[in-house]
This record gives C-alpha cells, sequence and structure tokens, in this order.
DNA sequence: ACTTCTAAGTTGCGAATCGCCACTTAGATT
DNA sequence: AATCTAAGTGGCGATTCGCAACTTAGAAGT
C-alpha cells in the first residue's frame, strides 16, 4: 500500500532509535498518539480535534496500526464505526510522551499547559521524567557512559568490583 | 531563511507537545541529536555517521540551532571548523531520547543494541524510562488522570486530604 | 604568492510527501 | 427508496527530500 523509495532510518545505525523513528517519526503521528491517550477512538474525532486532513490522517492511523500501534475494530453496534485503540506496544510510549511534552514545557512554551497529567491517587502532578540508574540514582549526561555489551556489568559481583 | 507555509502544530493543541514537535518532529533530528550526545560535533562527522544529504544536514543543524539545542561555535585554531555543541536545552532532551530508543530495543527491535548506555559509576545499564508519581512511585496509563490547572492537588494538605 | 586542499555549506532538479477539497463507498436511519 | 454518516480515496498544487555538483572561506604545501 505505502511505497517507500527512500532509504528507512533504521537501517543506518546501530541502535534501536531509527527504528522507533520509523514508527513513530512522521509529522502528526505523535498528536494522534496523545490523541489517542486522550480517550479519543474514531476517524472524526481525531480529524476534528487535530485538525489534520483526512488523508493524511487516514495514512497515519494506518502506519500506527501497521506497527501495532493502535488497533483497528469494527464496532459491532455499528460496523461504520472503527475504533482504534492502543494497544500495550502504544502504551509503552507513553513515557516517551510524556517526556517530550515535558521538555516542550520547560523550553519551550515555558507553562505547564492544560490539561495537566496528575497521579489519579492524589492529583498531584507527576514526576519530571529523568534517567535513573539500576538503583534508582538520578544520573545525568555526564553519568552515561556508551558500552559495548561485553563490557557490560550483569551482576552484583561486577558491580561491586567496579567501586 | 525557512519559509514556514504550512501551519505549525504548535497552534493546534492545547499542550506543549506540538511545541517540542515543532523543534524535533522533523526526520533526522533526533538522530543528530543522538549523534551529538555520542560526541560527534562537525558537519562532516554527522554526514559521514549518518549518510544524511548535506543539504537536509545544513538544513537540520540550522534549525537546532535556532531552536538553541545546539550551539554553533568556529574555533579559533581553525575557522573552517565549526563546532556544533550540545546546550543545556539540548541535554534536556535526554530522557526523551533514551526513552524513545529503549522503546525501539523493547517492540521493534527486539534487543539491546550497541552500544549500551551504562552508569558510569558500576557500568551498569541504566533503568527503563518510566512515568514516576511526585513520591517516586512508578505509574502506568491507569494510575493518570488529566486534570485542569484548578483542581490540581499542589501541597501536602490538599495530597493528605485526597487519602 | 600561488596552487592545492579541506570544512561547511549552497544550488539545481527530479521524486516523494503534505495538505486542501471534492468525491466515494459501506452501512445505518427515516 | 432517499438520506445521512463514518471512514476513507483521488486529484492536484505546494512543499520538502535527497542526490550530485558547485561554491566559498580559510588553511597548508611548495
Amino acid at each position: 500500500m505505502t511505497e517507500k523509495l527512500r532509504e528507512p532510518l533504521r537501517d543506518l545505525a546501530e541502535c534501536s532509535l531509527p527504528a522507533a523513528l520509523e514508527a513513530m517519526g512522521e509529522r502528526w503521528s505523535f498528536l494522534i498518539l496523545r490523541a489517542a491517550f486522550n480517550g479519543l477512538q474514531h476517524f472524526e474525532e481525531f480529524q476534528s480535534e487535530l485538525g489534520i486532513a483526512r488523508n493524511i490522517l487516514a495514512n497515519r492511523l494506518g502506519r500506527l496500526v501497521e506497527h501495532e500501534i493502535l488497533e483497528r475494530h469494527a464496532l459491532p453496534a455499528d460496523r461504520r464505526k472503527i475504533e482504534y485503540r492502543l494497544t500495550d506496544k502504544g502504551m509503552a510510549l507513553l513515557p516517551t510522551m510524556i517526556a517530550l511534552r515535558q521538555w516542550g514545557e520547560r523550553w519551550e512554551t515555558g507553562m505547564p499547559a492544560s490539561p495537566v497529567l496528575v497521579d489519579a491517587r492524589d492529583r498531584r502532578p507527576i514526576a519530571t521524567i529523568q534517567v535513573h540508574a539500576h538503583d534508582g540514582r538520578v544520573l545525568t549526561k555526564h553519568d552515561l557512559l556508551w558500552s559495548l555489551p561485553e563490557d557490560v556489568a550483569r551482576d552484583e559481583e561486577q558491580a561491586q568490583a567496579a567501586e
């Protein structure tokens, strides 16, 4: 259906970032995902909420379904209506989406725009997404190292040897 | 320099995700950022590492500089050489980039590709990026609520009232 | 000084994608 | 049967992508 003459990004680098971008890297994909997290499920809902062109929306929904980020369900009650549901794979994008959004709030818009995402338990805003070590310490760029798989410490023994 | 006749995504929705995508949402932007986190600094380095077309690379670097994600420095020693350096704003994209990469590893490639990102202190792999509550509990989609700013609990008093 | 080399772009141009709008199609409603 | 509605599809101009060749400023070699 969709032609792909330009080189997929996935082939060009050794890590899986290109693969992720292959699925989510196009214009509108993240906004559609956000709308899905907000509970929107139908073509016309996405269309009027986002103001996206219909053909582009159809194309993006198709891609997201291909990549199993959304699932396409025709409702038994009214088989014209298609429900697009987030899959587990789609929901697993939540931290990415929130991290991106929080970055936008902090560095682009400068304000925590509404609606705010809160913990349902106590209605307090969620924490800022950060990089943590295996033991929970917060890490910054300077605490990080790119390492080949064979040099990675995997068990407590090696971890303690490094102390 | 760059013309923009199509509607910026930032205007279309109420949260700052569109603003973030305005800065980082184009093809190659995240891969250039990853290369920068990997220590690449020069035009020709990005070009040969990523295999991106020169005009596109020039355009993307320009955009990233405009958005203050990278800084452009001509080296005094050899003023032909331009060093592109990550700014604090750029470094703040680290959690987003890692979250996206981890998602790709888990759901697209299926393997933790090299190089692996490890904690420099003990060389153990970093934790998976997750959403946390203000008190550190891990939250999933079902623990979350979109809330208007006026309904957000802000201090201990309100937080305890909700218990 | 003058030729050569190099880093970082810029330009031209064909191919692909975006975005607006009108049209279609399958299925429900009156 | 006529109408309505949800979800697309097709046409087409505008924009962007991507390859290759060219340019320009500055450094190096002789």
